[in-house]
DNA sequence: CAGTGGTCTAGACCACTCT
DNA sequence: GAGTGGTCTAGACCACTGT
């Protein structure tokens, strides 16, 4: 007698109200509207308010949805591609890159940035904030760690803090002759001064782009960038940089 | 008489969790160590299990933790580095490359995957999936969309389907010239096959790295790339592959 | 089978944004 | 102040893994 094994892999509720709002949001909605509440939403699909929630989060995570908590839940464009390495042999700084300083510090930098760059863990080095805005909007945070090894015409001038003085930083790391560099791309969360600076909530998801500039035999310099997971494409090698473009994420089932 | 505004933002439960567990993986356990069951260590803590998992939740994200059903919760290893771009002017299954072809099927692409082609929507194109494994365990799944004018030899032979198929379109592709490529990186959600082939649950984030192959001036090929966000760290330009780590995510508040 | 993480519920209150 | 998304609770049951 045949126990049928009827609906043998159950699928999660989420995960078919995912499947259903994604059709919707591909048919019968346009970037910038918005969507009725949670609430009505959970009602309407006849579940608690968290399932439906935990819907929403992965659209967001997808980059189809955009909530903002006061406001309500936005139909998100599509994600912008953003230029990772289109300055392959360029120091930061460099004229027309898209980055613009906010703040230099000295400090001594974490055990990961030191071993990075090669120091000691108690060895002061600049710390440059930046950020990067696309399109009126700020897609990036970054801290650059400059080792006063690389910039050595700076390491006893005057007030070691403000944008002027990221600014000075910077110019200076240009008279290196740079070698090269290599990236690695991984997925965080932001912190709460990133996430500040993103216009997001602190533990938004992030794609944390690592440089490391090499000039002289050495690591001159460490980049450790936080993009918005949320409305970031990053592009290598590209040469305009907005050239390929798909719907990322969850393919059919 | 002042309100003297204590606590202006009061930190939400599961964040400070998140803040204290992260210091005791760092000082209290070691790689592959289980961590108590989610029951007992919301007890512990004094919270609601839900509000326990969500702190649970980003540190899986961050790549700290790794959680299977009906096992438990491990200290996950530091991200491995996989390279990305380490073939700059070869084909996809170019001696040497650390993908494995498994499966090959004839069919029209996607709306997406036809627009980087630059070919009409009802164009059939060969579909080699491949799977990536590193250290015994796989971190990537990839779906490989050629063309058939990019394999003319290959357009009206035998069974298109198979192992032994994709290698066989795979090799007819090197006798392209190969003229240049770019890259996107966005975070996307597996769906239910590449989950599968990744060992996760659907829904689990992943790097999508999206490969645009230019030869005789057009695409020749695009492939779709999905990798394990929680165990990935992608390298670009890196010669060796391994030579940028460091703890990601969540900055200091 | 016992124990684990995964899903789901029906509430409650809070922080924020707009009007 | 009204309405939104964000956090949190205290339960329940399910799916999966091991023994």
């Amino acid at each position: 007698m045949g126990t049928t094994q009827l609906e043998s892999v159950p699928e999660p509720k989420y995960w078919h109200l995912k499947t259903v709002l994604t059709e919707a949001l591909d048919s019968e909605f346009s970037v910038g509207q918005v969507l009725p509440n949670e609430r009505d939403l959970a009602a309407r699909f006849g579940v608690a308010r968290a399932t439906l929630r935990q819907a929403l989060e992965q659209l967001e995570l997808e980059g189809r949805l955009q909530r903002r908590r006061g406001v309500g839940t936005t139909v998100a464009p599509p994600r912008m591609g953003v230029a990772v390495d289109s300055e392959q042999y360029a120091w930061p700084g460099a004229p027309g890159d898209a980055w613009q300083p906010v703040d230099c510090t000295s400090a001594v930098p974490s055990a990961a940035v030191a071993g990075l760059l090669g120091i000691d863990r108690d060895t002061r080095v600049f710390t440059v904030r930046r950020s990067r805005v696309t399109h009126g909007q700020p897609v990036a945070a970054e801290l650059l760690h400059i080792p006063d090894a690389s910039v050595p015409e700076l390491s006893a001038i005057d007030a070691p803090s403000g944008a002027a003085r990221a600014r000075a930083v910077l110019r200076e790391l240009q008279r290196l002759p740079i070698e090269g560099r290599e990236q690695a791309v991984e997925l965080g969360s932001a912190g709460a001064e990133d996430a500040r600076e993103l216009d997001r909530l602190p533990g938004s998801p992030v794609l944390v782009v690592t440089t490391r500039f090499c000039a002289e035999g050495r690591t001159a310099a460490v980049s450790v960038a936080t993009y918005r997971a949320d409305t970031c494409r990053l592009t290598f090698g590209a040469s305009g940089g907005v050239e390929i473009h798909h719907e990322p994420g969850a393919r059919a089932s």
